[in-house]
DNA sequence: AGGATTTTCCAAAGCGCTTTGAGTTTCGCC
DNA sequence: GGCGAAACTCAAAGCGCTTTGGAAAATCCT
């Protein structure tokens, strides 16, 4: 059943259908019911491929995933944003394309997904320090919503993110403040922004308090639980051991903590935890006591807005870069004590 | 730039041209190679939504996920699956939608999907028992690859699934030959088929052995590490505890693991822990020696299997229906131990 | 009643591509 | 040299929808 027909079986022209499905007012109610209701009978949906070819608009918006990074899907975080996105989409009748793009010729990738028309518009993820993505996609003129930002980059650009660098500040301080002097960092990888600006927190939080940064005590890697408990079982084994841990994932945490039991160590007692990212939807942090204690946003929720903002970018396109910052809570739970002296 | 501009420049007709771009035998190689020169330079793109409504192929694959279902969205399985499906598109040249459908109107819904023809074949997620969109889908005719079975349905279908039953089975097995008699079941939600299957494994091997099924060792929840750590944390307090927990899932296995720790105990001494789906990206079973004894079996691998079937179901409609079973293999970590009686 | 509006509807031209059916060249062969 | 076959190339008709530029019908006004 496609339109012609449809408009056949109504005796009327393709043309006053389609405006009567669309809710063009030049078109009598009477005859707009009418055609509503044969629509609905007959089971007819218009084909979007033919839609979008006239319109130009392709109803679905693009998750790009730079395949250098492909763990990134992988990514639980990854899953709870694309939760909260989904949402949105599906409330504008918008569909959700996964993308993989090869990092060789990224200028060539993006072009292609702007020249072959299956999408409005993009988010992209996980940003790296200075990303040439940002100068590519708004030379090539396709939407797009970064979940992050990207240091050194100076043109404006659509963005929503958690305030990473000030999370970590305090959280680090929060530690200090327990008496804390010997605390590590287990970060992300450090070449994506949102790491680089967690080192950045951490590092202020220690430079404010007079305590020099050891580098021994900073790594940067993947965010596994086998990252976490390495790191953790290593750092632990020295003769002078740090007594508290800043983890970037709660998936690392839980890496830490196998460490700390394996040292035969209490948690809160002899080691602390705060980890960044704790609320994830399979890997909830406790309930009512929260094991870590965290810095909490809700990607889910980042997810959301994101997509909001793409979609509100697309239906008026001349509008400015939307920028969005939100700020992590500090969520005391059971993994935090003060520090043994 | 587009075909007509292309051909102009060219000095040919776009039959010509698309021809020549498309491989087709009645063009002569010297004005291929011309073709293809003038493409690359020109930077010239055929837009899929026009290809697609010339060649009625949408080149995409779309992933469906019930909405009532929606955390499988978030299950870190759910992302190493459309991880590994995504390189085989990629491959193909395919894209990835993403769809979440309402279960409320399903047969709309997936009428719907057809419709608007943005995708050519889709793969289904989350089967329960008795699951009505096999039938649905074999009735619309739009092609399918069920990941996972539905036990009851009769008709035959494409599907690739784990062995879950006999995994179960040798898992259960595997305990009672360390000498468990009192083993936890974990299960993920049974309506589910795949938590159906494996709760018959379980029963298969205990009756096997002569241990009565004891349904108060039995739960069924979504598998989440606060479930894992609640169930556990319940059972192992009571009077007779149990000396074995078999979970669904390496994050179920996580909670009831940080249970065991916290009542005091000690794993693979006092409890012993089995689990299922243990190779997730992010959450690693350890390395050389595996945290849990698992049954272990590739996500990852099992989606780029269904991606390959379902592109090959959509390039020779007239196949009859593949299936695909993947046994799950037993790895012995650090997580179980002979029972102490 | 008759002209000016407003309302309602339509034919046809795209959107960018594939593919059919046919025309024009070129080539091999007797 | 002339004929048929093979090799190339092309114009035009879709694919299913939107939208422009009017036309026809209904309504209003004086």
């Amino acid at each position: 059943m496609n339109l012609k027909q449809l408009s056949e079986h109504l005796n009327l022209s393709q043309t006053t259908v389609s405006r009567a499905l669309n809710g063009y007012p030049e078109v009598s109610e009477s005859t707009r019911t009418r055609v509503l209701k044969a629509a609905q009978d007959l089971n007819y949906r218009p084909n979007l491929r033919a839609k979008g070819l006239a319109t130009g608009r392709a109803l679905a918006i693009g998750h790009v995933i730079p395949v250098s990074n492909q763990h990134e899907m992988v990514n639980p975080v990854f899953g709870d944003f694309i939760a909260g996105a989904g949402e949105s989409y599906a409330r504008e009748g918008f569909d959700m394309m996964l993308k993989l793009v090869p990092d060789s010729d990224e200028t060539r990738a993006y072009e292609d997904i702007r020249a072959r028309g299956t999408v409005d518009g993009i988010i992209v993820h996980g940003p790296v320090i200075n990303d040439e993505r940002i100068a590519l996609l708004s030379r090539i003129g396709l939407p797009f919503v970064v979940h992050g930002r990207s240091t050194d980059v100076a043109l404006p650009y659509s963005w929503i993110d958690v305030n990473n660098r000030g999370a970590f500040e305090r959280g680090t301080q929060f530690l200090i403040e327990l008496g804390h002097r010997s605390i590590a960092l287990l970060n992300g990888l450090e070449h994506m922004d949102f790491a680089f600006r967690r080192r950045k927190g951490y590092e202020t939080a220690l430079r404010n308090h007079g305590i020099s940064v050891d580098a021994s005590l900073m790594r940067s890697e993947e965010m596994t639980e086998i990252y976490g408990y390495r790191a953790a079982k290593e750092m632990l084994s020295r003769s002078k051991r740090p007594t508290a841990f800043v983890c970037s994932s709660i998936i690392t945490a839980i890496g830490v903590r196998r460490a700390v039991h394996e040292a035969g160590l209490v948690l809160a007692r002899d080691v602390s935890i705060i980890t960044h990212d704790d609320a994830l939807s399979y890997l909830e942090n406790g309930d009512d006591v929260p094991i870590f204690t965290a810095l909490r946003s809700s990607v889910r929720y980042a997810g959301a807005e994101a997509a909001d903002m793409l979609l509100s970018l697309i239906a008026i396109p001349k509008n400015a870069p939307k920028t969005r910052l939100l700020e992590a809570d500090l969520i005391i739970g059971r993994s935090t004590g003060p520090a043994v002296t």
